[in-house]
DNA sequence: GTCTATAAGAGGATAGAC
DNA sequence: GTCTATCCTCTTATAGAC
């Protein structure tokens, strides 16, 4: 039973994650937890508000998420493999892409804050994708890396284009099309 | 010295690809191009039928960029460094994506018939980067490709996200961070 | 082909009652 | 905290004059 701001907050991303930023109004957040528009203004004064809180909310979560796969495995392909697994489900069969894709185009509709939180979200994922890959060239269980720095700005891009393919063509497929052989160098 | 139905297409391709399929009006396109919306609406009666214009128009653009490539290329390697340049180039210093990704997440604004045009786009290039890949298991010019058809997958969503990571965080060198150990595999 | 005028609706947002 | 009522702006689209 999560409170009304929770389940606003709930409904806003469910909704920018599968039609966009400029996709989704307080009219569709009213409808979906079922007040009006105008008492979500109490919650988010505006929408850049909510925008803030969203992308705030999904920074921590994904930090969470991250120093999970570090606890729970040790070497360097199965953090790889858990992360993927992570994209994988949190884009739910091709319906949504991640807050951070959905926001990425829509870049100039936001508010320099939140441009400002997208940034620091991407550059968080890229340095513990980064660790990764500096861990495999010491435990070799991820094959040919030359270049961590690079290997990471490959494979968050690879993750974010793969989620992108799937929801464009409404082919869950495609998203494990595109990952097949990045899997197949961690194993 | 285009016409005027060119350089409404012109405007709207520029306006999606740097605020996405949501994120641009008709009103836009006036101001741009100096006439009012309504005169707009006489040589594109809805605005699905100038997505799918726009959709149409990209699609012939790249068949014909494919087709030129191969033409002045003949190793797979070559072919695989021109198609990424033509990427790198199109994005314009992380200003604009392809129009494919600006449509891509705004999935459920689009008409069916775009939708369509959408997959169709993607299917064409996947099947050209796939012949790419099979070039290059006979002329040994890209290392160590296994699987032609997951390599075309990913080379695909490793583009787009990658002009989607330089677009996001308004830093042109991310494109060149992303795309860097799929070129060493090619020279 | 382009214009003015206008419709009809959606969008974000505020004021004030309860 | 949530409501009704309301505002203003933007958006797509149409009618009809020129």
């Amino acid at each position: 039973m999560p409170d009304r701001k929770t389940a606003l907050l709930d409904s806003a991303e469910r909704a920018a994650r599968s039609r966009g930023f400029d996709g989704f109004s307080y009219a569709d957040m009213a409808r979906d937890v079922g007040i009006r528009t105008a008492s979500i203004h109490y919650h988010f004064p505006s929408k850049a508000d909510l925008s803030a809180a969203l992308m705030s909310r999904y920074h921590e979560s994904f930090a969470e998420i991250c120093a999970q796969i570090d606890a729970r495995h040790g070497t360097a392909s199965a953090r790889l493999i858990a992360l993927i697994d992570c994209y994988r489900l949190a884009h739910g069969d091709a319906q949504r892409v991640c807050l951070c894709v959905a926001f990425s185009i829509s870049r100039e509709s936001l508010s320099t804050q939140v441009a400002g939180q997208l940034g620091a979200f991407r550059t968080m994922m890229r340095d513990w994708i980064e660790a990764v890959f500096r861990l495999a060239q010491t435990d070799g269980t991820i094959a040919d890396v030359a270049d961590p720095a690079a290997e990471a700005a490959a494979t968050l891009a690879l993750l974010e284009g793969a989620q992108l393919s799937a929801r464009a063509e409404n082919a869950p497929a495609r998203f494990d099309d595109a990952l097949r052989s990045m899997l197949s160098r961690a194993s």
